[in-house]
DNA sequence: CATCCACTATGACAGCGGTCATAGTAGGGC
DNA sequence: GCCCTACTATGACCGCTGTCATAGTGGATG
C-alpha cells in the first residue's frame, strides 16, 4: 500500500515480497510479480539478471530492513517505552492487518525460510540476514530501556521467535488469539527484565 | 526413520510429511512422494483420489497427531515434570535433530500454513487442527503440573508459538541458538506459573 | 476355471514455470 | 543525423507438475 512513485525496480521487489507473503516463494510466479507491480515483463530480466533467486533474495532483504525500520517508529509511538509495550506494538501491526484486511499474508521471511532454506543457499542466508536486521534494532531498543546488554539480544530473539510463531498459528486458525495471547503472556516477562529507572 | 513395515498408504503420508518439512508443499511433487515411500506411482490415485490436496492434508494431520503423542513421551522422560522441563524437551527434539542430521527440515505444519493458508482452505483447516492436536496435550500436561486451567491453554499456545518461531530462525541461521535461547528465557516464566505442590 | 476386487503400471495430456533469444523503442550526447 | 545505452516487448523452449485414462497383475472366492 502507498507505494507512491518509486521506480519499477523497487516496485517489483515490493510486489515480490507482497506475493511471497501470501502464497509462498514457489507458488509466486515471475509473470505474476511483474503484473502485480504494473511493470513490463521484459524488465524482470533487465533488473534481475540473477533470475528469480535474485528477486526473492532482494524481497527478503527488503522485508528485513522494513521490519528493522519499523522498530524505531513503534518506539516513537509509545508514550513511555517499555519492552512489553514494544512487543505489543509489534504484534499489533499484525492484529490490525488481520482484523482489517483478513488473514491473507504472513511474514515473507518465514515463507522464504520454509520454502528455500534447504534448496537455495543464498536465500537461506538472505533470510538469516533479514532476521538479523530485525533483531538488531529490537535489541538496541531493549538496551535503551535498561535491559542489560547480554540479555537484550536474547530477549530480542525471543520476541521475534514468539511473534513469528504466533503469526503462523493466527493465520492457520484465522484468529488473532495466538497474537494477543503472546503479548499478554510475554509482556510481563519482558518488562521485568528492564531495570526501573524512571 | 524407523518406519518399520507399515502399509504403503501410511508410508506415503509419512513421506509426504517428510518432504514437505524440507522443501515446502509447492515444491514437493507427487512422483517424488511415491519414490521416497518406495511405493508405486499408480497407488497415489488409488489411495488418494482427492489428489495432492488430500495427501497434504493427511500429512499435516499426521504431523499434528505425532506432535501431540510426543508430549506424553516427553513427560515420561522427565524425572520431575515441570513446564519449563517439558518445553526444554520439546525444543531438544529439534536441537538434537539439527545437530545430528543438519538443518534440512522444519515443521510440516508451518510449511503447510505458509504455502497453503491463503490458497487451499481445507489445508488451512488441517493446519489449524494440527496445532490444536498439539496444543491440547501440552495444555493438559500443564494443568497436571498445577497450572491453573485458564492459564494452561494460554501458556501451551505460547510455548508452541515460540517453538515454531525458534525453529524457523534456527533453520535460517543454521544455528540452534534461537532454540536454546527460547528454552533459557521462557523456562523460568513457565515454571513460575505452576504452583509448587511437591 | 471363471470372476471379481484391490492394487499396480504406464503413457498421455494440458498447463504453467523460469529462462533465453531477439527485436524494438526512447532519449541523451556528439 | 548517428550511435550508444537503458529499457521494453514478445515469442519460443523445455522441463516439470498434477491428473486422467487405460490396461495389466495377482490372489482370493465361488
Amino acid at each position: 500500500m502507498a507505494q507512491s512513485e518509486r521506480g519499477p525496480r523497487e516496485r517489483m521487489v515490493f510486489s515480490a515480497a507482497q506475493l511471497i507473503r501470501r502464497e509462498g516463494v514457489a507458488s509466486t510466479g515471475m509473470r505474476e510479480v511483474a503484473a502485480h507491480a504494473g511493470a513490463p515483463r521484459g524488465s524482470l530480466q533487465h533488473y534481475f539478471p540473477g533470475g528469480k533467486e535474485q528477486l526473492v533474495n532482494e524481497a527478503v532483504g527488503w522485508a528485513g530492513r522494513y521490519a528493522g525500520r519499523r522498530v524505531a517508529r513503534f518506539l516513537a509511538a509509545l508514550p513511555e517505552p517499555t519492552p512489553g509495550g514494544l512487543f505489543a506494538e509489534m504484534a499489533r501491526q499484525w492484529t490490525d492487518e488481520y482484523e482489517s484486511a483478513g488473514f491473507a499474508g504472513g511474514c515473507p521471511v518465514a515463507a522464504a525460510t520454509v520454502d528455500c532454506a534447504e534448496t537455495t543457499a543464498s536465500t537461506r542466508r538472505a533470510a538469516a540476514a533479514a532476521f538479523a536486521a530485525w533483531t538488531g534494532p529490537v535489541a538496541g531498543a531493549l538496551t535503551d530501556m535498561g535491559v542489560p546488554g547480554e540479555r537484550a539480544g536474547a530477549l530480542a530473539t525471543l520476541m521475534i521467535s514468539t511473534l513469528e510463531g504466533a503469526i503462523l498459528i493466527a493465520r492457520a486458525e484465522q484468529d488473532v488469539r495466538a497474537l494477543t495471547n503472546a503479548v499478554r503472556e510475554l509482556g510481563p516477562l519482558l518488562d521485568a527484565a528492564a531495570v526501573e529507572d524512571c
